[in-house]
DNA sequence: CTGTCAGGCAAGCTTCTACTTGCCTATTGT
DNA sequence: ACAATAGGCAAGTAGAAGCTTGCCTGACAG
């Protein structure tokens, strides 16, 4: 479980984290397709593909591959790591 | 407001929020000192005062001026952009 | 007034990061 | 079997990020 932090670093990957919460267990070519039509994000199946890596990386992707296909679900449980690190003030 | 993930990514940068939670008000040069003592951080201070720059670009530090000094205080209220995005399972 | 201390500005350098490009593997449908 | 589909690997490239270096401004103490 890598660097949550640098994984959030970046707008398109939180677009992807957005996209997941709002509907979980996508394909890369879906996930590509909805960022386009739906996010604005226009990125190449590779770039999408590496920024997956990434958050997976961080613990915040997970992935299950049936066949040719490979899902991806949302988990924000590393997210904790940042709300218990600083008190949050209202 | 500039971006708060972006502020968070690097590690020295984290580093001066946790040193600013645990005494606040801090100037560049303490906070040199101390992250140096406690935090086994080595950067130059024009290293940490851009770093804070970032920080306070991003809302998570406020500054005051007082002669020819300035304090650093620390402001969590930007990390609810991080925690309000998604919903953080258990 | 002069030296010192806290901080700022800006150019240059180096490393990292996001992205592209090109090709490859594996699974499925016809 | 063959083509199409879903995805993977790796080298190369352009730009951003972090850091250094050198000099400058402003405040205070003697």
């Amino acid at each position: 479980m890598g660097d949550v932090f640098k994984a959030l670093a970046d707008p398109t990957r939180r677009a992807i984290l957005d996209e997941l919460q709002e509907r979980t267990g996508q394909t890369l070519f879906e996930l590509c397709a909805r960022l386009i039509s739906k996010h604005g994000v226009s990125s190449s199946r590779q770039a999408v593909s590496q920024h997956l890596d990434v958050l997976e990386a961080a613990g915040l992707v997970r992935t299950r591959r049936e066949g040719r296909y490979k899902f991806h679900d949302l988990d924000t449980s590393p997210l904790r790591t940042i709300t218990d690190r600083w008190r949050i003030d209202s």
